[in-house]
Formats: C-alpha cells, structure tokens, sequence
DNA sequence: AAAGCCTATTCAAACGTTTGCAGTTATCCA
DNA sequence: TGGATAACTGCAAACGTTTGAATAGGCTTT
C-alpha cells in the first residue's frame, strides 16, 4: 500500500539520530539517555509511527500470525469456535487468518500450503470430512511445527487435541431418554470416519447395555450429510419400517434432530408424548423450535480458547509437546427442554 | 518457526549461482539459459522450495492479505459473507485476516491499528452497533487506503459500498403481510443509528402509506438487543398495551420475530390466522420453526463475494474509486412460508 | 585484430527492523 | 595531564526477495 507509513528511518532523520539508536529509545533499552528517548518518543507520536510487522516478522522468522482451518464457517458450532480462537488469540498479541476448505482435502492441503509460506507460526485445525490420512500433518509434526487439532481429531499419536466429551454426552442424552421411560431408542448418525460420530454412537450404544438393552443394529440409521431434509426423509421412512416403531431419537446433531421432529408431526405422531427427541450441539434455535429441543451443550467458545492458548504455550515453548499430554477433553452438558420431557 | 524451509540462496548454494539468478530463473525471465532454468526449477523441486510471502511483502510493500471486520463471527448472516469473501480471496490469491469487534468500538479502532502494521493491502468493513463517527475510516480513505464496506454501511461520501436492498425487502415483507389482509401490523425495530434498521423502518412505512394506512409511531417498537428473549416481552407487552390488538408482524430479524411468534402462541394466538409474522435475514431455522416462518433473503455469500471482488479490483488498480460509483446494492427477495399465509 | 554486440550471469541496494560490536565523547580519578 | 572508565550512540550485517545496472565472456563484423 502506499500509505506512507512513518518508519524508524524517518524518526532517525528528523533527529539526526541513527536507526538503532532510535528502535532501542523505542523499546527503552538502558545505555539510551533518558532525553533521547523523550525526544525520539515524541517524534514517534507525531509522526504516528507504527512498526511494521512484516519487517519484524523477517526478522524474527516469527509473524504473531496463527492459521486456523475449518470445513465451514457457516456453521454455528464452529463459528463460536472461532470466536473463542479470536477472543484468545487477540488478547496475546496474535492475528488470526482463517480458511475455510468446504471439506474438501486439497483445499486442506493448499491452505496449509499458503499459510506455511506465510511463516505462520502454527495452526489450529478441525479436518474435513473427506481426510482419511493424516501424512500432510505427521510430516509438519515431525519437523516440530505446533498443530493442535480441535473436535475433528485425527488418530496420530502424540497429537495435541481439544475435544468434547462425545461420548458423555451422547451417554447421558440417552439415558435421558430412557429414564423418561422411551425404550426404543434409535440413532441418527454421523459421518463413521470422524471420531466424534464414532463416540456419540458409543454413548448411545453404552447408555442402552448399561440399561439392560442391547442395541440393535438396525436402530442405527445414517444421516451423513447432517441436514434437516435428509433426516426427515430417513425418519419418515423409518417411521413405517420398522416392526416397532421407535419412540425416541438421539440424534448427532440439533439439524437433523428437527428434521426428525418434523418427520414426526408430519406422521401425526406427538412429541415428547409419542416420541422423545434429543439433540446435539445446542443451536441457538433449540429454545425456538415448537416443542424446544433438548439437546447436548458443547462448549464451542471454550474449545477455542483452550485449543489456542495451548497453540500459543506450544509456540511460546511454554511446554514441549513430548513432555506430557496435554490434550484435553471438554465436558459438555444435556440441556432439557420440552422434546424429550413427557 | 523452525521449520527448515528452503530458501532462494540455498538453491544458489547448491547450483553455484547467484541468488538473483535463481530468482529469475524461478520466474522465467528471459535472459537465463533454458539449462540453468532447468537445473534451478529441479533444485527447487528437491528442496521442496516455497517462497517466503514475508519477505516478499516487505519487498514490495504488498502483503496479498485483506482484513476483515465485522462484528460478530457467530451470526448465520456474517458467517455466509465470510464464507462468500474467503471464496473470493482465496480463488485470487489472497489471505484473509479476521477480526470481530463484539460491537465494541475501541476494537474496531485497534483492529484497523494491528491490520496496518501487517501491512495489508485492504480492508472490508462491517461496523460496530457503537460506532456513530467515521473518523477513523475516513482519514484512511483520504490517504488513498483502499476500504469497502458492506451490510453496515457510513454515510461517507464516495464510500464504496455493498448492501442489500433493506428498503425493498421490508416494503415486500409489509405489502405482502397487508395483501394476506393483515392492516394491524407493527415493526420490531433495530438500532436506529443503522442504516439497515432505517431503511427496514422506511420500507416498512413506505408499503404502509401505498396501501392507504398512515404510519402510527406507536407502532414501531424497539427491539434493539435483536434477540428472542427481548422480542418475546415486547411482544407480550404490546398485545395487551395497544388500544387496538396488532395483528401483524415484520421484524427487523429472524430472531426477534421468532421470539414474537413465541408471545404469540404463549397468548394464545393463532400464527399465521390471528397474526401474521415476517421476519429479515432468512437464516436457517426459518423452515425449522413451528409454522415455518417467511423472512426476507439476503445474499450474504454474493455479498461477500461482490464486496472482495470490489475490493481487490480497487488494490489491483483495475478502478479508481473517484471516477465512478462502484457501490452496489443486491436484491432481496421475500420467502413466503405459513407464518404470513392465511 | 580491434570494435561492437549479444548472452548469461553477478553485484549491490532496497524493503524496515534488530542487535553484537565498535566508536566517540565526556567525566572522573590519580 | 594523562589514562581509565562510563555513558551514549553509530556501524553494519542479517532476515529472503527482487531488480536496475554492471560485468564477463564469446561471437560477429569489418
């Protein structure tokens, strides 16, 4: 830009100083006669320095710059992640710069590209639906660039990691479900390759053994794309499929478990009366929806907080990553609302 | 970082050449023996050379990244212009650097501030509900930096600017509700020191007037915060306060006229046959709740992507933003669904 | 065989900072 | 008064890249 922005040359010429002296005024290092750094402060002021962080990210190989790579950003789970990644990482002094790869691995890759030649300093990623291996991360690991992985996880050992408790969640979600006295409980599930779909039906599948009931396979319906029309149409069909029909849902996520509710009314069938819903994630439109819809609380704003400040500790070499586990593992909370209540 | 990457004199090193000769063969530039081009471009490839965008930046005071303010991240609208303006940024070779500013104006202030001294090459804006002066804005436009703001837009002179047509979404909105036979109709309104909650408000008041009805001020209610819960009690509030009971709604959001459609059905309304509802953004849950709810669309990804286009079209020197208005307003377009229909 | 001219390459400066080291004063003490 | 010491300040290189100008050969031309 042409913008002329003052630069410490500029300060060293108007006061016949040369630019050394001037950057250690500015930075009050000793052996700097205390008018001099009156005088080069005040000319600084006047002439609106700001110093360039591009010139001091070359010189430090070091940008204050971390990268964040989420499928969507259009997505309220991860939107409050990235608030939390902002709020973070603002307050210590770092910028963020985002991309988004529409789950597709080679924008994954070439954004990793773009940002490494950025000199980030490292990176915060929740992988896209299509990555199944892991090698454009393990390489960078290796070389002892920071990662940290948030909700979407890949299996690499040592990896440093955020999650919630998938698992609790979708266990307790169910057990919910089954005190208020629905038994036949089925499960809309996500995507089998991310982890989290794999906890969430562990949960679901742990809550039903420990009450006496053994999950049936048939009761574990995909609803991969994870939007409202797609579980509508699979609950619909399950609706009349199934010798018995089901009377609650657990559903791995609060889109898919409003298409269900929908499916629902459409069939004439009550919710919570005839049929118990829960959720996942804790939309805003939970409360909204008619009957509201009790659902699993993640701490998105809190995942990024805490997957930022360990990035940043990383970089900082506040730790080192062999040193311990520091992966951490969020709780999340069931939210009760009317669907799931009889 | 550590990170070993290569550089243009590793190559040099490796070859015996210079490092200007190895930059200019990377390039093609005539004038270097198609053997040494080829020789280099080989080296590279072993080395698995990236260039360093830093230093590049510095070179030629250009960063290739744009800024971005808004402000909040986790809004369904700004989370779809984010997504339209990384699409467009991305596809011409741009970063992105976001800030959110929580609608707090010291942020947005110290935003533009860090987004400088990065050195970025231009900025998209959508300001804070504090913001009431364009100082800050208006100094930069001056020294030639190049600005675009969209949704939130200043009233500046020769500022470039990308909105929706707020006045057309609203006036179709209310004619519509009117045409279904509704007259009663009041408007939950926005900050008034938004362009966009005027213009929602003069729509408003403009479709009123056409069908005959003198605009009453009583009848347009404050919902500043935007939210459900705010709505919620103004609505209840109003159904027993006004002399007459409204029998219809526009919103100046979804989310307040979801709250509405709540104290509606609490009082024991019918929506849409006792009262009809339109809400502004068409988000998500609009086919989620209980009727479904009509709502003005906005193009939040063609915004994003129009405004970075604009953007980068003005950093690439491909207009001057003196010569010619290049600001631009998108249509809207008004989704019917029960909660208006009777 | 000298002058001229390509061609291929290198030199060096620049972008804005930081920082180890060296240099210049003034001040103090003997 | 000379030398040591302290207190300031300046020099120059470095980070990785680009680019105008300079240079070194080799080849043509007369």
């Amino acid at each position: 830009m042409k913008l002329e922005q003052a630069t410490i040359k500029d300060i060293a010429r108007e006061l016949n100083l040369s630019a050394s002296t001037v950057s250690r005024a500015l930075k009050n290092y000793p052996g700097i006669s205390s008018e001099t750094k009156r005088k080069v402060k005040a000319m600084a002021e006047k002439l609106n320095y700001r110093p360039n962080a591009i010139a001091l990210s070359l010189r430090h190989s070091r940008s204050f710059t971390i990268g964040v790579i989420i499928p969507e950003v259009v997505h309220f789970f991860f939107s409050t992640v990235i608030s939390g990644i902002e709020e973070e990482a603002f307050s210590r002094g770092y910028n963020v710069i985002l991309t988004q790869t529409n789950e597709k691995l080679i924008r994954e890759k070439s954004s990793i590209d773009t940002m490494l030649s950025n000199q980030i300093d490292g990176v915060l990623i929740s992988y896209s639906k299509e990555t199944t291996e892991f090698g454009h991360f393990s390489s960078l690991l290796e070389k002892g660039f920071p990662i940290v992985f948030f909700d979407r996880v890949p299996e690499i050992p040592k990896a440093i990691t955020v999650t919630v408790d998938d698992f609790g969640g979708a266990y307790s979600a169910t057990k919910h479900l089954l005190n208020q006295g629905f038994s036949r409980i089925v499960h809309l599930a996500g995507p089998p390759n991310l982890k989290i779909s794999q906890e969430r039906l562990r949960g679901y599948q742990a809550a039903l053994r420990d009450h006496g009931i053994e999950p049936d396979p048939a009761w574990v319906v995909p609803c991969f794309l994870g939007t409202d029309q797609e579980a509508q149409q699979v609950t619909t069909k399950l609706l009349h499929s199934l010798p018995q029909r089901p009377d609650g849902i657990f559903s791995h996520n609060d889109m898919t478990a409003v298409g269900a509710m929908m499916a629902c009314k459409a069939a004439g069938l009550r919710v919570p009366q005839d049929v118990g819903i829960v959720g996942f994630s804790n939309w805003q439109f939970c409360s909204m929806v008619d009957p509201t819809l009790s659902s699993v609380y993640q701490p998105g704003f809190e995942m990024g907080v805490k997957s930022t400040a360990l990035l940043l500790d990383w970089i900082e070499k506040k730790f080192k990553p062999e040193e311990a586990d520091k992966s951490v593992i969020l709780d999340t909370e069931l939210i009760v609302r009317k669907s799931s209540v009889r």
